[in-house]
DNA sequence: TCGGTATTTAAGTAATAGCTTACACACGCG
DNA sequence: CGCGTGTGTAAGCTATTACTTAAATACCGA
């Protein structure tokens, strides 16, 4: 959990995910719609892959990275719930939704 | 939106949240819950106030931090719904929930 | 095998975040 | 008024983060 927070934080993993919400990517195509350099792009992906957010496939010399939609709903849901007594009446459905994926684990 | 996942970003601060869920309390109640210094947590509560999660409220000497859950909920369901197809389908309940909270700004 | 492309690792630097101590301000009460 | 308490501001230190360039690794195709 505090790893997903901490890959949030940053505007730039944040148009990540929301790239890799449309479709998967290769490195190079998410480097290529930043201005900063590759190898900075290919560290925001790494946190972003430690934090369980995207994943990575290594076809031939390119590497895919795909969006984890559960894992960014999972947590995000399970805190909204954990902190405001407000989305209390949304558990359940949001349960559902989570499914299949890991729990987010305790701070 | 910058200014929320910034803070969250923190585990003192979302630490501070989750006791702010519980109960409204004052500056010196949250910080004799932690071991760091009182101004250490004035600055937490300070970007906390910034990004809109809590508000404070001067009564005499002291100043009650009160949660503003439906800024968090607003927020972070607004992001899970924007990056994860997922979520979509609950779009409706969580709009409904978010009722009279501002809406997020963009990125 | 050689050369080019895709990606990551390494090393170094600059900006930022979070902490501490010391101080300043505001309030309530004797 | 003057003191103690609650809170926030200021200044300074340290550690971390985000970036850069240069180099290493891995793969494909001629």
């Amino acid at each position: 959990m505090q790893r997903v927070f901490e890959a949030l934080s940053s505007p730039v993993r944040r148009k990540i995910l929301a790239y890799l919400a449309h479709a998967d990517l290769t490195a190079g195509e998410i480097a290529a719609r930043f201005e900063i350099s590759k190898p900075a792009v290919s560290q925001h992906l790494s946190v972003l892959e430690n934090a369980g957010l995207v994943t990575s496939e290594k076809k031939g010399q390119f590497v895919h990275y795909r969006l984890v939609a559960e894992a960014l709903a999972n947590t995000l849901n399970g805190y909204v719930q954990e902190v405001c007594p407000v989305s209390r009446p949304l558990k359940k459905e949001s349960a559902a939704l989570a499914g299949k994926a890991s729990r987010p684990t305790s701070d």
